[in-house]
DNA sequence: GTCGGCCTACTCGGATAGTACGTGTCCGAGTGAAACGGG
DNA sequence: CCCGTTTCACTCGGACACGTACTATCCGAGTAGGCCGAC
């Protein structure tokens, strides 16, 4: 899995807690984290087409949350930054050779069943977490992090 | 997902019904899904290594199930393809740059646990269908398979 | 006829190129804010 | 003092190199089986 999705993902919760009405620069986002600014803005852009947060340029721009994030899972954040394609791909080699029995379709793949199958319950299980739920397993561990990050955040703009 | 997994999948009933005293070369394999031999071959040496299918060297040589196929899960054959190690891969970030308070470790991070328990949820799924559950599904669509796949392999041989 | 040795063909196994995707970087188009000047 | 215009700095957005890992292939080491000859 890409290493994008740790970092889009950490973004989001401080987006959260910085609000909707307020806008993040990238660069502002990879300075707290020391990631390439560049490289996390190429992320962000993918969460903006995924409709996860939306972009504003100019002056005083950057991201913020497209919806509250009590709407918005892990799992659109993954497959934002993924794609909505399934890791399995079935090539359907069952049909091919001396395994080809004639009949294209007929049973489905037994196999591509099978993974399908497994990958719907990780699939399952991301979508049933959402930002907010990450946001507050955070703060109920450290309940200043919401107001250290407003706070790094609020101090490079005056 | 490497595509070879699919290929290795796809391999492990057909080793189930032509039995464990018999060895099938990776060529032949190839043939009966018109693939790579030598690159299938590739794939059946990671499932050797991972101990799933044993090797045998020389004339009337190739790869056998390991054991019964009631004792092989779907798990095992992706992980010896795609590797042990987690999807996601959590490199802390939360601990550089601002985003440091300071103290290593402290709590867990509340991001690598949720993509964990979505990932685990992933491998519960996999680890509970054998390559037994899935020969026997394919038998239950098309009762043929396993006498069609025994006489392909067969006929070559005399 | 049987046994031992040799030879051959066949198999895996790892080392070696080619290619697609993830990683990282750069510069330009567009925009909003602020500064400035005139009314 | 207020408003319109201009300027400017800042932001995203897409186009451009780089590295790694998957894909694919080839050739050599090793082995099991079969053949041949001697006993």
């Amino acid at each position: 899995m890409s290493e994008g999705v740790e970092w889009a993902v950490h973004s989001c919760p401080n987006l959260a807690w910085l609000g909707e009405e307020r806008a993040v620069p990238a660069a502002k986002l990879a300075a707290f984290y020391e990631l390439p600014p560049a490289y996390l803005n190429k992320q962000l852009q993918a969460l903006a087409r995924a409709g996860v947060v939306t972009p504003t340029s100019g002056s005083r721009g950057g991201f913020r949350l497209a919806r509250p994030p009590e709407k918005i899972t892990l799992m659109d954040v993954v497959a934002a930054i993924e794609g909505e394609e399934e890791a399995f791909r079935c090539t359907e080699i069952r049909h091919r050779g001396g395994s080809d029995s004639g009949e294209r379709g007929g049973p489905p793949c037994a196999i591509h069943t099978s993974m399908r199958k497994a990958e719907l319950a990780w699939r399952r299980e991301l979508a049933s977490q959402s930002i907010a739920d990450i946001a507050s397993t955070v703060e109920e561990h450290s309940p200043d992090a919401s107001e250290r990050v407003r706070r790094w955040f609020g101090d490079t703009r005056a």
